[in-house]
Order: structure tokens, then sequence, then C-alpha cells
RNA sequence: GGGCGAGUGGCGGAAUGGCAGACGCGCUAGACUUAGGAUCUAGUGUAGCAAUACGUGUGGGUUCAAGUCCCACCUCGCCCA
């Protein structure tokens, strides 16, 4: 203490001496002076680092890891604040808390950054990933332990990636097929159907999405939709709309699939996929996608032109521009007809665009009188609208729009009369019965295509062989290594890999032939599908992950990250988990048991004028390293907790900011005046309530209180920083009260034992309550408070504070007075006051009778130790 | 079109059906100051000198009591079509 510390002055950042030094006894909160000498000696006495297999209960805390872009600003912080905090906090409940972190480090952005730059990506993610962690991730005063740091680029990771695929290939998960794929130009490479943005790629918002056929690699998410589906049920720790999402994206439907033969072709048969079999009698006409192979076959010569012009229009159309209800339906006869199976019905055969070539059976039935597309198709060729289902049972000449509800069965031969529901099962088992249709279960879930024509990625373990054709490599050759030595990103003529030329041509293991490496890489989906299970055991350099630890520590008790995953990531990681646990390597059914989807940071866009998710690309980011400089790290954390609710919008405003760097100046002024002072005696344990006076009870309860208040605010099922630090706030505006009574600072000789115990009981606690929110600061001045003297250890590994019961409430109360539900009066009295007690101060209140004014009292509603509601 | 969520002072936001606006920002006045963009004190939903009245997107309803529950609608956001 007493030591000479310079005046800040906090808009301006610079250390400024100040003149005359006023307040003698005081010494300054200067951020900069505490903050990183804290980071070292953490780092040093090792505090965060996790024990494998430790017997304390576990408890793995998750933040998504970041994409190595270079700089972070205050909107990514605030994700890796909020866990930090829940991270701290276990620790100090007695967890063994896992806190990782690492970097999600191929992608395109390297690519695009060594074009522009001319730096190899490898060189530009390491120096983005140092600047990240060191100046950065660790200047906010984060508690990673970073032997586990994780580098997806890093052979040491991706060796394991590239292992699971191996057993995903082996057990049929990884195929290779000729797919219909959709192909950014921009990208230069294929995207997930998770990847397209409403048409466009999810990069770049403004490329539309072309539709290309290639042969690619394809992991068969689709074998999981039932289980995925299924355990959604099961994560209860979940948002709700993060569920409803990836339940969507699923997009399960039951229903049947239907055979039509093609008329005068009785070889030839078309299968449609349809959710509505009960109405199979209305059928206007097929319609196929206009990449459907049979589309060519079907052609009749006349038609031959309008076909072909249409396929190739379509061609150039997205999915959602095709799918659109909005938009108006089109399509052209091929000439050709088929025969419904269930009344014999010779309907034509359309190519429309409307349908998917790789949804369904690439055809469906057109049903104008009870799909609204098929209407309005219908309504525009003039295909006959014939009404299969009725509302009340009735039939109905002309249909003025479809009808797509429940109803009876009409004009369906001997169906008509059931319900649809009941038909929708009796027409299907008749198509069963008759070989020409069985129920289908679709899913809107495609399987996943990884391939990707770029070079910062990881090399897919596969070679392909002139006489052996595709053979994956051999598990002792792991890693295949991504070349970085000689190669040119130039942006043109597709991977650079391909001009590799002594990577590329191996000799098969299979045969001993020529073979050449492949050149695509891994979606770095993959890459981030299996971090979480890294981390456990991160430098086993001999396997993935040893079993024993991953169980261990996993599922991830709290995971965090942005809503933008919903679907995405967190659907793969989900399927990459429960492989891995079919194939043995796992026990977890589920990955994540607790999800927290934070809300975005925005601010005051220039560009645009408007308030807008915080980004460089919009001009309206924050730094880190200026805040830092000018505030410190526990103020950006106060802020970003107190600004709003974790999975709120929070709006970013220096003013704002500015707040939570007073109110650490409070704390600390309260705390080192005190300590400065002689006002807190070393012996600090809480005294005895009855010895104490009055102000003293109130302010031993406070913290009694605050404690209450703040660990209730902390509990999973809350997650509310903003009014746990409300509280700490209030706990300071107390104790501030507290010491102007008893004149703490200025007459501390005054002071009892028990005062100062009192004084001290309080400062530690505060102190344990603001350390998880504000490590730097909570540590410096526990380190300074008397009771330390002699101690060793940190304040971020005690104990979290308890508190009594008894000293949280109050045995004062004010009694709230109602006549007819409004508030007429406010009476002090005792807790635990029998009704009828309570209900004669509310009838003998001077205002209750002025309201009454003579009329009777109906009846009297009693809250106990809250409120009486007298009725006329 | 369907589903989900949100709408509270000048602003961010608090409120197990029981005192609306905790806490903070901003603002006003004062204190200390050569100074204040530091710090401290008091005040601050609207109208009114006041007593009081009115106030949680709009309109209904349930209830002794509704920001909170129910119904309809409006606006915004997200997801699905």
């Amino acid at each position: 203490m007493g030591r000479a510390t310079p005046c800040v002055a906090p808009t301006s950042g610079a250390h400024t001496m100040c003149p005359t030094e006023k307040r003698e006894m005081a010494s300054q909160y200067v951020p900069q002076d505490i903050e990183e000498k804290w980071q070292v000696e953490w780092e040093k006495l090792g505090i965060y680092q996790a024990n494998d297999l430790d017997k304390k209960p576990k408890y793995y805390s998750l933040v998504m890891f970041p994409y190595p872009s270079g700089d972070l600003h205050m909107g990514h912080m605030r994700v890796y604040t909020i866990s930090d905090v829940i991270s701290r906090q276990r620790r100090m409940l007695g967890y063994n808390v896992l806190n990782p972190m690492g970097w999600d480090a191929f992608g395109l952005p390297a690519e695009n950054a060594a074009m522009s730059r001319k730096k190899h990506p490898e060189e530009w993610t390491t120096s983005n990933i140092k600047f990240m962690r060191d100046e950065q991730l660790k200047k906010l005063g984060t508690s990673y332990d970073w032997r586990r740091e994780v580098t997806t680029c890093n052979k040491d990771y991706y060796h394991w990636t590239q292992w699971i695929i191996l057993k995903f290939f082996e057990n049929g998960l990884a195929v290779r097929k000729e797919a219909p794929v959709n192909w950014c130009p921009d990208c230069h490479t294929v995207l997930a159907n998770e990847q397209v943005v409403d048409g466009n790629c999810w990069r770049h918002l403004e490329t539309r999405v072309e539709q290309k056929m290639m042969s690619q690699w394809f992991l068969k998410i689709t074998k999981y939709a039932d289980p995925l589906l299924e355990d959604l049920d099961k994560l209860v720790g979940w948002p709700e709309r993060v569920r409803v999402m990836q339940q969507n994206w699923i997009g399960r439907s039951e229903g049947a699939e239907l055979v039509f033969t093609v008329e005068n072709k009785p070889n030839v048969q078309i299968p449609v996929f349809t959710t509505r079999p009960d109405t199979v009698f209305g059928v206007a006409c097929m319609v196929l996608a206009p990449e459907h192979p049979l589309v060519k076959e079907l052609t009749t010569p006349e038609c031959k032109e309008a076909v072909e012009k249409y396929v190739d229009e379509a061609a150039h159309k997205t999915e959602l521009d095709r799918l659109s209800t909005e938009k108006s339906k089109t399509g052209v006869p091929i000439g050709s007809h088929v025969i419904n199976p269930f009344n014999g019905d010779i309907v034509p055969i359309w190519v429309a665009d409307y349908a998917l070539v790789n949804y369904g059976t690439g055809a469906v039935m057109n049903v104008p009188a009870h799909d609204e597309r098929d209407f309005e198709f219908a309504k525009k060729f003039n295909l006959p609208i014939k009404q299969v289902v009725s509302e009340d049972g009735t039939k109905v000449d002309e249909m003025k729009e479809a009808y797509t509800g429940e109803g009876t069965m009409v004009n369906s031969g001997g169906f008509d009369g059931l319900t649809n529901t009941e038909a929708k099962k009796k027409m299907t088992e008749w198509a069963s019965n008759n070989n020409c249709g069985k129920p289908r279960t679709q899913y809107r879930l495609r399987d996943w295509l990884i391939s990707r024509q770029r070079y910062w990625g990881c090399p897919i373990p596969v070679i392909h062989c002139e006489k052996c054709g595709v053979v994956t490599e051999k598990e002792e050759n792991l890693p295949v290594i991504l070349p970085t030595e000689g190669v040119e990103i130039t942006g043109e003529g597709g991977s650079p890999l391909k001009r590799m030329d002594d990577w590329i041509n191996v000799t098969c293991h299979k045969c001993g032939g020529p073979a050449k490496r492949e050149t695509d890489t891994m979606d770095t989906f993959i890459c981030s599908s299996w971090y979480f299970l890294r981390y456990p055991d991160a430098l086993n350099d001999k396997e993935a992950f040893a079993k024993e630890k991953v169980n261990y520590w996993m599922p991830v008790d709290q995971y965090i990250g942005g809503i933008e995953h919903a679907i995405l990531h967190l659907l793969y990681a989900r399927f990459f988990t429960k492989a891995l646990r079919d194939l043995g390597y796992v026990n977890c059914d589920e990955p994540f048991t607790n999800l927290l989807s934070q809300g975005m940071v925005t601010k005051f866009s220039p560009t645009s004028g408007r308030i807008e998710k915080m980004s460089k690309s919009r001009g309206n980011v924050v730094g880190t390293t200026d805040f830092f400089k000018k505030y410190g790290a526990d103020s950006a954390r106060l802020f970003t907790l107190f600004a709003a609710p974790p999975e709120q919008e929070l709006e970013w405003n220096e003013d704002g900011a500015v707040g939570q760097y007073r109110f650490l100046g409070r704390v600390w002024r309260l705390v080192s005046d005190l300590i400065e002072a002689g006002a807190i005696s070393q012996n600090d344990a809480a005294p005895a309530f009855d010895s104490l006076p009055d102000s003293g009870k109130v302010a031993l309860k406070l913290v009694h209180k605050t404690i209450k208040a703040v660990t209730k605010d902390l509990q999973p099922e809350r997650y509310v920083f903003n009014t746990a630090i409300a509280r700490l706030m209030e706990l300071v505006n107390g104790l501030n009260d507290y010491l102007r009574a008893v004149k703490a600072v200025e007459s501390p000789q005054n002071l009892s034992d028990g005062e100062k115990a009192l004084l001290g009981f309080a400062s530690r606690h505060l102190l344990l309550l603001l350390a998880p929110m504000a490590p730097h600061i909570s540590e410096e001045l526990f380190q300074m408070l008397p009771a330390r003297k002699g101690k060793t250890g940190s304040i971020h590994t005690e104990a979290w504070p308890s508190y009594e019961e008894a000293l949280t409430v109050d045995d004062e109360i004010e009694l709230v007075i109602q006549v007819n539900g409004k508030i007429v009066n406010k009476i002090p009295a005792r807790r635990g006051l029998a009704k009828q007690q309570a209900e004669e101060i509310a009838l003998t209140d001077e205002k209750v009778k002025d309201k009454l004014n003579g009329s009777s009292v109906k009846k009297v509603i009693v809250v106990p130790d809250k409120l009486v509601n007298v009725v006329i």
C-alpha cells in the first residue's frame, strides 16, 4: 500500500500526475497497473489448469472456438466474458473445471488473405493466433487452460480429423457419389446445403449459388436423421428455438411413395413421394424436376424444343426461387402421360422447377384442389381441379381455392366417406397390396457434402488408383500432410494442390501401381465437429483422445456460442458424437448438455446510419486494445455483462461502459480507503449479529442478502449477470452509507473490534462475489486485505461465499395497504404478523377509513408480510 | 401463409399474479475545485404549486389484484414454407 500511483484521466487514457495529491489516504484505481501483473501471476500459479480424472466433480465449460481472423472486437469478447464468468464461479464452487480454448484455423479467409497480402495462409493464421491469444484473450483476463490449446490446421490435430474420417469410410458413413451440388462461383468450391442462405453463399450473401452435378464426398448424416431428431427431446438445457430450428432442418415427414406407370410404356414407372396419398384421386398431372433422368426419355418430339429450353433456364435458378410460393409457377408439358394406379386416369406429365430432383423422388403428383401451389399451377395452365376431400362432406362443383385441411373423402371411389386421415392409411395399404406404392418417411436433411475445391483445409485421406479406384489411406500413414512449401495461391485454375506433382503422385498401397492423391480438402465444419473431444486429451500423439479422459470430461456441461450456429455446427457436432459413440469411441449420446446462445453485439453504424451487428465491414467496431488501455479489461467485462442479459442483443455504448469503470473506482476507493485508514481488522470473521449497533446490523444483513441474490443470479437457470452486478452496486452503495454513518475512514479509532471485523468481512465478500466478473481488481484488493497477511493463494481459488438465511430477511417490513387494489398507504410492521393483525392495521388506518366513508367492507385480502387489500 | 420470440421512462434494462421503472447511463441542482469531462450530495415516468390523476404497443377478458394469465389485433426480429 501507500504506492505512489498516478491519477488517470479515464477519457484520455493518459497517465497524468496530479499536481497535488489531495486525497492523502487514497490510492487510485489504475487497471493498467494491475491487470497484466495478475495475468502473468495466474499463469505462473497454474490455477486454471484442469486435472484429468480428478475426484472433484467435473465441469466442462466451453465456448465456440474462433476463426483466427486476426482481430477480435468487443462484440466477440461478449461470449468469452460470459463463459469465463461461469468457469470462474464453478471453480470457486469446488468443481474441477475444464475451460479450454482453440482455433478453427482452416478456411477460406486465410487463402484470400494470402492472395491479397502475399503471405502464406499458415503464416497468416499463426500470427493471427498469436495476436488474438496473447494480446486479446489473455488481456481480457480469461481463465483458459492453455496447455490444451487446439489448432485445427496443425498436423497434430488434423491427423486425428483424418483418422475419424477414415473410420467413417470403414463404416460406410463417408461415401463418394454423384449428386447435384451447390457451387459458389466466388469461393470456387461446392457448399453444403447448410451453407446456402436464401439461395446465396453464406460467405458471399450477394452471390447466387449454382447447381451442378458433381462426384463428391459425402458424410451419411441422413443415417442419423431419426436419432438426431428424437434426441432433441433430451436437450432440455437447450434453448427451445434452437431445437425447433434443428427439427425443421431435419424436416421429417410421413407419407407414401406411389408409383405411376407411363402410358404405353408399362415397364417405365415413376414413383412420387407425397404426404397426401389421400388426395391421389385428384391428381391433375405428374410433375418431374427438370433434372429428372426420365425427362429426356419421355419428352415427345413435338415438345422437345420447349422442354429443352425450360430445363436450361431452370438450371440457372436457385432452390429458393423455385420453391417460393409468391413467384408464379412455371412449367411445360413433355408430351407423355402416366396412368393413375388408383382410378386409371390418364394424366399428362409436365416438367416444372418447383419439383426438386434431390428431394423425395424428384417427381410429385399435382393435386390442385388440395395444395396451394398445385392450385395456382392448375389455374395458370388450365388443368382440371377435382375435389377429393371435403370439409363438411358435401361436394363442390368449382373450388375457389385449395382446401388443405382435414375432411371427408369424396370422388375417391371405394374410399368415399372415410375421413382423409383414415384414407391416408387405407390408401397406402391398398397401394402396398396392389404393388404400386408403400409407406415412406422423407427427410429434408440431405447427406453432408464435405469436399471443397480449396487448398487451406484438411486433406481427405484417400488416393485414386488407376487400377483399384478409390483407396483410403492406411491408418499408419496418417496424417496426410498438407504441403506448405512451394504452394502458389493465385485463386485461379482450381486448387493449387492440383499443381503439386510431387505431392499428388503416389504409389497405391494395395497394388503398387501409380495413383493420385485426392486434391479436394474437407469442409472446415468437419474440423469443428469434434474439437470438444480433443480438449480432454489435447496432447495425445497416439490417438485422437484416450477413452478414459474423454468419458471423464464429456459431455460439455455448458456450451456457449452464437445463434448463427443453431443448425450448422451444432447439428454436425451432434452427428459426430453419435457416430463416434456407435463406433465405440465415446460414451455420451449428446455432446452439449446445456447451450447458451448469446445475443449479438450491435452499435450505431456510420455507413448505414442504423444500429447493426458490430463488424469490421460496417465500420462500427470497438477495438479491444484501445478499450483495455482506456478503462481496463475488468470494465469491459462488467459492461458486457451489465448492459443486457446474455441471450439478448446488446447495444454497445461507451457511456455505459464508463459507468462500469466508475463503479470499479468506487469499489477500489471503498476497500483501499478502509485498509489505509486501518478500519479493517485482521480478524474478518463475521461478528455476532446481536453485538452490532443498528447500522452494523443493516450492513451485515446487506452482505448476506447480496451473497444470496448474486448466487441465485449466477445459477444456470438464470445467468442474469446484469442483475448480479446491480446487486453488487447496491452493496457498495449500502456500505458507503454505513461508512459515512460510522465515520469509518475519518475516525477509525472510534470503531469497535466488531465493526472493524464487519468491515473486513464485508470487503472480502464483496470481492469474492465480484471475482468471477472482474477478476483483476478483486484479486488486487483481496491481496491488500489485512486478513491476507502472510497468506498465499489467489482469490480465484477461494470458496464461493455462503450466507445465513436468517440474515437475509428483515424483521421490519412495509405493509402495503390497498383499497380495491389501489395503494392508499404503506405502514411499517413486524414480519410474521398474523392475518388478523394485518387486517386490523389496515381497517384502523385513517386513509382507509377516509376511503371507506361509511360503505361496508366486502372482504379483506391479506398477503402475509406484503399487503392488505380492502375490498368495498 | 405457419411457428417462435420481443414490445416497459430520454436511453440500456429491473420486477415467484401483490409497491411498475431495481441498477446503470443521461440530465438538473449543489459541494469540493484555478478548472471539471474527476469525486461527492440531492433530485429525475408524465401532468400538476399541491393533494392527486394517469401510466408497461392497441382493444377486450379473467382476478380482490395484471407488465406478468387468456382472446383478438398492430409493429419488429428470427426460423420454416
